[in-house]
DNA sequence: TGAAATCTATTTGTTAGACGAATAGATGTC
DNA sequence: GACATCTATTCGTCTAACAAATAGATTTCA
């Protein structure tokens, strides 16, 4: 191995992947615009590929940048790993993070719990709501760290599992046979709804909103209680819920895609550690193990 | 996130880790030896710990330098296959590749034919026989990359899997029921023997060596057709083998652990791809994926 | 016991290259 | 068309990584 990479330049690369801008990204790891402009432009250099495609406006990664971003991610992460074993003493401060609501229920408790059995010294501030309220709280600096899900689309933040997504029913309940079909889901800004509201006009299904509510336990309530028919992520599943099969006139929904996303102050060693301890509790997406398949 | 650790650093680490020796260590990362000093001079001033003890003699890991090792090689790895995945044109080249002839049998076609079909340019010259055989091919020069396995103490080379040992005896066969036992195995310089003669010892058992080759297919055969009981690792099992279980009176074996050793001038990027390739493909250790369960 | 050999650590001087500041160039906005 | 806001580039500075040489420690062998 001739020279290795430098770790400097790919925490820059994926800073800039993570918000799409140098000069935000510079801010991020502590560096001049110049600075990041020029890691990057050795790094492509030595790689011998545009990672990065620049239209003036946005900054996006190219298929070159995509294979690299997911590996040089996990480099990062196993980085940031050795700095939090070796940091002398438990790690102290507050993180402010916000989870989604529907899987705040089962993720959490396991979680955070194991998160402060090793660092007992980092208060953990938890805020549970839907997604949408957790980036708009974002944008306001309300957190440093959230989860938050998205729709197939558009991707931002740093992607770590995606999940399946289910119609849901109640045991033995009458509502999956209603017509049209009574439905509960979030409200209008609601990133699922538009999929699966789009996904029954493609399959020409009659369909009502039935039940509204930003609170996913209320909508899990009005499904049990066959008020109506939901869609749920896997994780979010409860018992007592009947998974509709794909027998059913039901269309296939889109995956979810759960990501986290920082603030931008929040690239430090206990957010680090929260971050790796999320990622590698939660997470199910990995670079292909042999480059046999990773190969175009 | 501060500034990130130097892959350079603990590139040199982990040569020094292989071949326990910082003036070794150097020739492979083409580095003067005050360099390679210095470096982890700098990587312990960094991490606060020592990593290295240097007896005069020898130098061997701290328990420090052990967690630090396993995590360094991961990202060594994702580094090597950033660099291959982005190299340009195939690579080429040969390799002298040495593995034991009972893994052979099962893995080797597996894994060569799918490094083959990414890495179309480069040789590979396989070579079965027996660990002690490469090892000592190794020794004057014949093998660029060898796969072996060693006994449950020393380790050198890069561990990347362990198995189980089992014994086994030929289905409805008399062998096991024998008194003394009859054994089939390697010849006297054989890592497993001794460990199997020392569990036999231990519990009183009588035995005697019916059978001996230095060759995993004779050994195999002399099982399958009743002539003596063997002791396997798991992925040498062959059909129409039984595993004999822990009820029987036989002593439970110690594990084999499977190392990969290379040349000191095989640190190049064919040899990298290989070593990626075999270590991703049949390899079970890794490190804890969460620093709750590393955490001393 | 002492000389030679062979380690690692340290010192010294040189130099590459990484960075910040300032500027240019490009693009979208009002 | 002026302005704001990006990224790229130029320039000068300075850090820090390195090779070469040397010192210090330890083992080996006579």
């Amino acid at each position: 191995m001739a020279v290795p990479l430098d770790l400097d330049q790919l925490q820059s690369f994926c800073a800039i992947a993570d918000c799409g801008s140098f000069t935000e990204a510079a801010r991020r790891v502590h560096k001049t615009q110049s600075a990041v402009s020029m890691q990057i432009k050795r790094l492509e250099e030595r790689l011998g590929r545009l990672l990065l495609t620049r239209d003036g406006r946005s900054v996006s990664l190219t298929n070159h940048g995509e294979a690299l971003y997911a590996r040089a991610r996990k480099m990062l992460r196993t980085n940031a790993e050795i700095l939090d074993h070796f940091s002398d003493g438990d790690l102290a401060g507050t993180i402010r993070f916000g989870v989604p609501d529907d899987y705040a229920v089962r993720l959490l408790p396991v979680i955070l719990s194991s998160f402060q059995r090793t660092h007992p010294k980092i208060v953990v501030d938890v805020a549970c709501m839907a997604s949408e309220q957790l980036l708009e709280g974002m944008k306001v600096g309300r957190y440093d760290l959230i989860v938050f899900t998205q729709g197939t689309g558009s991707t931002f933040g740093e992607l770590f599992r995606t999940e399946r997504m289910f119609w849901v029913a109640s045991h033995g309940g009458q509502a999956l046979a209603t017509d049209p079909l009574p439905i509960a889901c979030g409200p209008q800004c609601c990133i699922w709804r538009a999929d699966a509201v789009e996904a029954l006009n493609r399959v020409s299904k009659d369909y009502r909103i039935a039940y509204t509510s930003s609170n996913a336990t209320a909508i899990s309530s009005a499904v049990l209680s066959d008020l109506a028919v939901g869609f749920l992520p896997e994780s979010a599943l409860q018992p007592g819920m009947r998974v509709v099969s794909d027998e059913q006139n039901l269309p296939r929904l889109g995956d979810a895609q759960i990501a986290l996303l920082r603030a931008s102050h929040a690239y430090g060693s206990i957010y680090d550690a929260l971050a790796n301890h999320i990622v590698s509790s939660m997470g199910n997406l990995d670079v292909h193990p042999t480059l046999a398949s990773a190969a175009e």
